[in-house]
DNA sequence: CAATCAACCTGGGTGC
DNA sequence: TGCACCCAGGTTGATT
């Protein structure tokens, strides 16, 4: 599932293989014809044709290509999608449903085995207004532990939804969400608003910890994701409790048999003693 | 405004 | 071995 690791990942690996470069052709697989998208009276592929890449970069988990001062192409994995660089004669990804080629014999291409991502060419206000809506980086300097807190104020939903809700913060999902708020040593299913300052604090050097030794790893490769060579990422070999609940596998911090929820409508991992609800009986979370 | 939840998809896994 | 489910989740949009 592409987070913000995987992105950035994406991003790192694609950037200088495709900057400088200028867009020559489209080919699009007749199956997925939805993929490619533009804003009403604008011809995607006509747009794109000619136009030199300036640049590529990330917000959240949206990848924009500079195509010039006035035009972007924006690009989201969703779930299952996978950009990847081949060469222009290299038969179709699996999947494929777009290809760009570009003008040193490469190609950029864009397959998604569940046709939920999706490749905009757009405006510079379209991607503002895209920026705007979306929540700060986390590794912004303005995110800090008391941001954290100032933002939980107003939030009465549970700590995991809400770290998942885009606004708030931006690039986060269910796998760095799990192991942040295990790093943190915080439940899933607390009041956002109640956590403390020092908790705030805790949870998001936890996210950025885990969002760095991520990109370190290029990624989770849980099932589909891939860079843009088509190598998975090692991260899935150091997650702690994503996808570890319904195994009857234990806590590797105190041994404790993990637990399975649904929050915020998603599979949750978590520790039941680490990660204790206020109000739960503490007695029993003696030192291991 | 904020919270919740269904819908979108389909390969892979499970249970019988 | 076959088959009918069920599950995974990022985002949007409807509803409360």
């Amino acid at each position: 599932m592409p987070e913000l690791p995987e992105v950035e990942t994406v991003r790192r690996i694609a950037a200088p293989l495709v900057i400088g470069r200028s867009i020559t052709g489209i080919t699009m697989n007749p199956t997925f014809t939805c993929v490619l998208e533009a804003p009403d009276g604008m011809d995607p592929v006509s747009s794109l044709i000619g136009r030199t890449i300036m640049d590529v970069e990330r917000r959240g988990k949206y990848l924009l290509f500079l195509l010039g001062a006035d035009l972007w192409m924006v690009i989201h994995l969703r779930m299952t999608g996978r950009l990847l660089v081949v060469d222009h004669q290299a038969s179709p990804v699996r999947f494929e449903h777009l290809g760009i080629a570009l003008d040193n014999g490469k190609d950029l291409r864009f397959g998604d085995q569940r046709k939920f991502g999706r490749v905009r060419v757009t405006l510079p206000e379209e991607v503002e207004a895209l920026s705007f809506r979306l929540g700060p980086e986390p590794f912004d300097r303005q995110v800090t532990g008391r941001w954290l807190h100032g933002a939980l104020e107003r939030r009465s939903g549970k700590i995991k939804a809400v770290l998942l809700d885009q606004h708030l913060l931006a690039g986060l999902g269910n796998i760095y969400v799990d192991e942040a708020l295990f790093r943190a040593r915080i439940h899933p299913e607390r009041i956002a608003r109640n956590l403390s300052l020092e908790e705030a604090t805790r949870l998001i050097g936890a996210i950025r910890h885990v969002l760095r030794s991520a990109i370190a790893n290029q990624g989770t490769t849980f099932s589909s994701f891939e860079n843009p060579y088509g190598e998975a990422g090692s991260n899935a070999d150091f997650l702690r409790v994503y996808g570890k609940g319904r195994g009857a596998l234990s806590c590797p911090r105190c041994g404790t048999a993990l637990e399975h929820l649904v929050v915020g409508g998603r599979g949750t991992t978590f520790c039941p003693r680490c990660q204790l609800l206020p109000g739960q009986d503490t007695s029993s979370a003696s030192p291991a």
